[in-house]
DNA sequence: CCTTGACCTTCCAGTTACTGGAACCTTTAT
DNA sequence: ATAAAGGTTCCAGTAACTGGAAGGTCAAGG
């Protein structure tokens, strides 16, 4: 498969799938026109690859959970750390927002948003 | 003030008041060795530009308020829009993560987390 | 007078994970 | 023959800083 043809089987754009192999992420085989050449194997990771991303993992969370997908011999307390770790961080962002969320919420409701000047949102922002 | 004193003062790091600067945000004059030189204005603006920051307000933003607090004749409903956007801008993240978190926590708990192999966690990531 | 340490300066590079665009080559269809 | 569609590389930009190098300035102590 050429890289277009993989992009629209993986869901991803093709500049990606090029940074992919940039990073190291995928190894495709090159065709003798310098095409890059995909097997079924390469597909299948860079779904993978969409998948972790699209749960939110970093690039280097999807690296080790590639790596052990691949390594028979894991433990799946491996995974799972990373996981957890992946979990606690997103339900820390979760309450930092929230904690956002209600104060500027306070704040909108607050200010009449009318022609007037008087902006008890910009007072808050100013040290009240 | 110097650039150590105000960064104490409005608690933000020297680094970033130089990028401020940079970018236009606050405009110290400077003294015959150099110096940056801040006056109280300037420590007013930066303490602005963290609170702004502290909420979550793009740079963009904080430009946009701190004209707007500059601004003697503007209307409470122009700085309310930029809040209103901001906060549906967080509910929207929130959602997201609360999305993710829902998914990675039912991994999580699917997910042995021993000395085996089998993960599910991986099992999902490869499409089942 | 000299040195030491704390500040200050500028400039360059790196961070995350792509994304856009330019310049150019290959393949396929008309 | 040519034009469209797809491929290639390389460079720059994104957001908002952050770290570090190389070097100037200033106040205090010996």
């Amino acid at each position: 498969m050429n890289i277009g043809e993989v992009a629209k089987a993986a869901g991803l754009p093709v500049k990606t799938i090029r940074y992919y192999e940039e990073i190291g992420l995928v190894r495709p085989t090159r065709s003798e026109n310098g095409y890059r050449v995909f097997a079924e194997a390469d597909l299948h990771k860079l779904n993978f690859l969409g998948r972790s991303r699209a749960l939110g993992f970093s690039i280097g969370d999807c690296r080790a959970l590639l790596a052990l997908y691949e390594d028979e011999t894991r433990s799946s307390s491996e995974v799972r750390e990373i996981a957890e770790r992946h979990l606690a961080n997103i339900e820390g962002k979760i309450a930092d927002l929230q904690s956002l969320r209600d104060t500027l919420a306070h704040l909108v409701a607050s200010c009449a948003g009318d022609a007037r000047p008087d902006c008890p949102i910009l007072d808050n922002l100013s040290g009240d």
